[in-house]
DNA sequence: CTGAATCCAATAGGATACTG
DNA sequence: CAGTATCCTATTGGATTCAG
């Protein structure tokens, strides 16, 4: 496949309900442009809740997208980092962002 | 800007609200295969209702995506096209199904 | 053929407070 | 610091029926 217009992927559409939720666009973003604690990305996304944030990193580990990573140190530190396929599904997501800023700039 | 990673572009979750929605990834793939018709859009996406394809070709007409034309013959046919930004979306879209289509075949 | 109208159930998201 | 729990509202989507 080379193009959307080819045979319908079911996962296509799937993948897209999954990165249209709310915030998920700007936690791939925030991962991609190294956030790795939870107050890290809180941080960088404004306005989004702990609660969201808390659900959205956990929809993105449970889709292999995002690693959570404890790390034993006194106080503990949890680590959420892009995993291959996640790193790979953010630099897939480009054009897209392009598309959208080219649109914004109009 | 040259990719997701630099500074934060509202418009992008925007974007990804949009396409997120259910079945308009399929309204734009069937868009981007010549569909035309009403009638054309409902066969080849299967499953969807009516007044959900009716919603999601309006809502990509609104943002200006698709463009719905009213051909005066007996009896009236109505033609839904992609517009220039809905062509530019389609195409800013194929990575994400390339990346989609990568992940259902493993 | 191309929708619009209505009704209903499920889900998503915001606000707030609380915890180990 | 890194979440969880609860409550509440708004939005979404599905099914069905009706209409120009």
């Amino acid at each position: 496949m080379d193009s959307i217009h080819d045979d319908t992927c079911p996962r296509f559409e799937d993948t897209l309900e999954l990165v249209g939720r709310r915030w998920t666009g700007s936690v791939l973003q925030a991962a991609g442009r190294g956030a790795r604690r939870f107050g890290e990305y809180r941080a960088m996304i404004d306005g989004i809740s702990d609660r969201l944030l808390s659900q959205r990193l956990k929809e993105l580990e449970a889709a292999g997208l995002i690693e959570r990573t404890v790390i034993p140190s006194t106080p503990v530190q949890i680590r959420y980092q892009l995993a291959p396929d996640g790193r790979a599904l953010v630099d897939a997501l480009v054009p897209l962002a392009q598309w959208s800023m080219r649109r914004s700039s109009t």
